[in-house]
DNA sequence: CTAGGGTTAG
C-alpha cells in the first residue's frame, strides 16, 4: 500500500467535517482481523512494539533508522501509527528533511491517526516549512481526521517562526470552528503565546479574558509578556489576582523587575517569596543576582551570594548561577571576585566566557579579555554576537585598533557570526577613540547595515574626546533624527561646542533642548560607607552633614596637587563664565564630593568605590589620578559605562575612555 | 507537550 498524498497549498477556509465513523471502523477492524486470540496478539504486539520503540530511541544515524523501519515492515506493522509517530519524531529531531524519508514512511500509512499526522505537521514546522505544514493540516482535514491539541500548538509555533499573525488568526478560527477546542487549555495557552510572541499582547489578553478556565500557565505566560514589554503594572495586577502562586509565577515577577531596571522592586519580590516559604531554584536566583548587579553595591552582592550558597547553588556546579555571579561582581567593581567565580566553575559555557570577557573589558583589562577569548575558542566554545561585542569593547577601551580590526574581520570568516549594527558601533567606537575620526565617519556612512543611534553616538563621543565640532554636527544630525528625545546627545554636542569656545552654537543647542522640553538628568555620585549605608551627592550639593569637612579636604588636596603640577581643566565646564566661577563648579562636581567623603569615612586599607550616573569628566579624572598618588589610596570609580581603577597616580583606563 | 533564566554597544 502506498498513497502518494499531494499536499495542495489550499487556503485554510473549508468547513471541517466530522471525524468519519467509517475511518474509525477501518482502523479498528484492521487491528482485530488476525486469527490469533486477541489478548495473545495484544501481548505479542505490546512486547514487539516496546522493543521497536526502544530501538528507535537508540538510533543515532539514518542507517539505523532504516534498519529499524525494515524491521517494522517485516513484522507487518507498517500501519502502526504509534511506532511510526515515534519514527517520524526521531527523524525530525535528527533534522532530516521531511520530504527525504519521513514522507515515504508516512505515505505508506492508509489511515494515519491524529498523532501521526501531527508528528508530520510538526516536522515541517520545526524545519521552518510552514506552508507545507499547513498543507498537511488541510490534507488531514480532507481525509476526515480530527486534529488534537498538539496539532494546533505545533501550528501556532510555526506561525511564530514565520512571524505570520494572519495565518495564526486563521488557525485560531479553526480551533473555534472545530468543536471542543475553543476551551481547550493547552490550545489556548499556545494561542496566547503566539499572539504575545508576535507582538499582539492585547489579542492574547483577550483570549485569556474569554477563557472559561485558566491554569497557572496561562497566567504566567501573560505576566511574563507584560514584563517583556516593560509593563510591570499590568504584570503586578495579574499577579495580584492569581488564585495560587507557585515558584515560577514569583520568579516571573522577580526577573520582570530585574529586566526592567527596577532592581529594588525585584528584590522586594524575592524577599516576599522567601518569607512566604516559596521554594527558590537557580532561575529565581539568577533574577535576584541580576538585580543585585544593577545595584552595584558589595553589600547586596555578598548577601545574595550567601543565599545562593545556603541553597546549594554554587558556581562550581551551576553554570547559570556562576555566570550571573561573574556579571554581578564585575558590575559591583570587583573583577577579582568575578574571576574567582569563573575559576571555580567546573563547567563553562558561552555565557560564562562572554560575561567574564565583558567584565575584563569593563575594568580596562583588555589583554586578559583577549586572552580569555582565545582560550574559549581553544576549548571549543563557539563565540556568539555578544562575545564579540565584549571583545571589541575591550579593544576599543584600550586603543587596540589592530587587534580589534583583526577580530572584526575574523568574525564571519572564522566563527560564522555576521557583524550586526552593534559590532559596527564597536568599530566606529574603536576608530573614534583612537582618534581616527575621519575613518570612523566613513565607516558609519558606508557600513552595510543601517546605522543606529549607537553608531552615531559612538562617533559623537569620539568628537567630544578629540574636540571636533564639525563631525560632531554630522553625527548629531543623525542622532537627533533617530533619538530626538535623548537628552545626553544634546548635552554632548553642546559640550563639544563649549570646549571649542563656540558659544553661539552652545546657545543654539540649548534653545533646541528648551523647545523640545528636555530636562537635564542631574549628575550624581554615590558610595557605600560603613554598614552598607549609601551616601549620595549631587553636583554643588552642600547638604551633607559633613560638607564643611569635605570642603576642607578638597581645598587641601587642590593645594597639594597644584604643587605637583595639576591644573584645573577649564574645558570641562560647559558654561561661558569667568575662571574663578569655573574653578568652583569643578570643585563641587559630585564625584569630587563623594571622593572627599570617602577619604573622610573609609578606612585607609580599603579602596574607595564611587559610582556615578554619567561619564566622569576630564578634570575629575586627572584630579582623582593625582589624589591616588598623593594619598596612596586605591580609588575605583564606576561611571555609566565602565570602571576606573586609580592607583599610584595612574588609571586602569590609561587616560583613554 | 505546554509557564520563569545569565552575557550586549554610545
Amino acid at each position: 500500500m502506498y498513497i502518494s498524498r499531494n499536499f495542495s497549498t489550499t487556503p485554510l477556509n473549508f468547513i471541517p467535517k466530522q471525524f468519519s465513523q467509517y475511518h474509525q471502523q477501518q482502523i479498528q477492524s484492521q487491528r482485530t482481523q488476525p486469527f490469533v486470540p486477541f489478548s495473545q496478539l495484544q501481548n505479542q504486539r505490546n512486547h514487539l512494539e516496546s522493543h521497536l520503540i526502544s530501538t528507535l530511541n537508540g538510533c543515532t544515524s539514518l542507517t539505523q533508522i532504516k534498519q529499524t523501519h525494515a524491521h517494522i515492515l517485516r513484522n507487518g506493522l507498517e500501519q502502526c501509527c504509534y511506532i511510526l509517530t515515534k519514527l517520524i519524531r526521531i527523524l525530525t529531531k535528527m533534522e532530516f528533511p521531511m520530504d527525504y524519508y519521513a514522507k515515504l514512511v508516512f505515505d505508506q500509512v492508509q489511515y494515519p491517526n491524529p498523532f501521526l499526522w501531527t508528528a508530520f505537521i510538526r516536522g515541517y514546522c520545526l524545519q521552518g516549512l510552514v506552508k507545507e505544514s499547513v498543507s498537511v493540516y488541510n490534507c488531514m482535514r480532507k481525509e476526515g481526521t480530527l486534529p488534537v491539541s498538539f496539532t494546533f500548538s505545533a501550528l501556532f509555533k510555526a506561525c511564530c517562526t514565520v512571524l505570520d499573525v494572519n495565518l495564526g488568526r486563521q488557525i485560531h478560527a479553526q480551533t473555534i470552528l472545530i468543536g471542543g477546542f475553543g476551551s481547550d487549555l493547552y490550545v489556548n495557552n499556545s494561542l496566547i503565546e503566539m499572539y504575545v510572541k508576535l507582538g499582539f499582547l492585547e489579542c492574547g489578553r483577550k483570549v485569556f479574558d474569554d477563557l472559561p478556565e485558566r491554569d497557572l500557565i496561562s497566567w504566567t505566560k501573560l505576566i511574563v509578556a507584560y514584563g517583556k514589554i516593560g509593563n510591570m503594572e499590568s504584570a503586578g495586577e495579574l499577579f495580584g489576582q492569581l488564585p495560587l502562586r507557585d515558584m515560577v509565577a514569583w520568579t516571573a515577577m522577580v526577573t520582570g523587575y530585574a529586566q526592567n531596571a527596577k532592581p529594588r522592586e525585584a528584590l522586594v519580590f524575592f524577599e516576599r517569596m522567601q518569607n512566604e516559604g516559596v521554594e527558590t531554584d537557580e532561575v529565581t536566583l539568577v533574577g535576584a543576582i541580576s538585580a543585585c548587579a544593577q545595584l552595584g553595591a558589595a553589600k547586596y552582592a555578598n548577601w545574595i551570594r550567601g543565599i545562593a550558597g545556603n541553597l546549594g547553588f554554587n558556581p562550581s556546579h551551576c553554570v547559570v548561577v556562576g555566570s550571573a555571579l561573574i556579571d554581578m561582581y564585575s558590575k559591583c567593581g570587583s573583577v577579582e571576585d568575578a574571576y574567582k567565580v569563573f575559576e571555580a566553575m567546573e563547567e563553562r559555557n558561552v555565557f560564562s566566557y562572554s560575561s567574564m570577557i565583558a567584565g575584563f573589558a569593563m575594568h580596562g583589562c583588555a589583554n586578559a579579555a583577549l586572552q580569555l577569548f582565545y582560550e574559549m575558542v581553544k576549548v571549543g566554545i563557539k563565540p556568539n554576537r555578544v562575545t564579540f561585542i565584549a571583545v571589541l569593547t575591550a579593544c576599543s577601551h584600550s586603543g587596540m585598533v589592530e587587534q580589534g580590526r583583526q577580530i572584526f574581520a575574523s568574525m564571519e570568516e572564522e566563527y560564522g557570526v555576521s557583524p550586526g549594527v552593534d559590532h559596527y558601533a564597536c568599530m566606529v567606537d574603536l576608530l573614534g577613540r583612537a582618534g581616527w575620526l575621519g575613518e570612523a565617519l566613513n565607516l558609519a556612512e558606508t557600513m552595510p547595515v543601517e546605522p543606529d543611534g549607537g553608531v552615531w553616538g559612538a562617533l559623537l563621543g569620539a568628537c567630544r574626546t578629540y574636540g571636533n565640532p564639525d563631525i560632531a554636527q554630522i553625527a548629531a544630525n543623525h542622532l537627533f533624527e533617530l533619538e530626538p528625545d535623548t537628552i545626553g546627545n544634546h548635552i554632548l554636542l553642546s559640550n563639544i561646542y563649549a570646549s571649542a569656545g563656540q558659544w553661539n552654537d552652545v546657545s543654539r543647542v540649548r534653545k533646541l533642548m528648551r523647545e523640545k522640553g528636555l530636562r537635564k538628568n542631574p549628575a550624581r555620585s554615590w558610595l557605600e560607607a560603613e554598614k552598607g549605608v549609601i551616601h549620595e551627592f549631587f553636583a554643588g550639593d552642600m547638604t551633607h552633614p559633613r560638607s564643611g569637612d569635605m570642603k576642607q579636604v578638597l581645598e587641601d588636596l587642590l593645594n597639594r596637587l597644584k604643587a605637583i603640577g595639576y591644573q584645573p581643566n577649564m574645558n570641562s565646564v560647559a558654561y561661558d563664565m569667568n575662571d574663578e566661577d569655573k574653578r568652583w563648579i569643578l570643585m563641587a562636581h559630585s564625584e569630587k564630593l563623594a571622593l572627599a567623603f570617602g577619604l573622610l569615612s573609609i578606612s585607609t586599607d580599603s579602596p574607595i568605590r564611587i559610582m556615578k550616573n554619567i561619564r566622569i569628566c576630564e578634570d575629575c579624572h586627572s584630579f582623582i589620578c593625582g589624589v591616588s598618588q598623593i594619598t596612596g589610596r586605591v580609588i575605583i570609580v564606576r561611571d555609566n559605562l565602565r570602571f576606573h581603577h586609580f592607583h599610584g597616580g595612574n588609571c586602569s583606563c590609561g587616560n583613554f575612555w
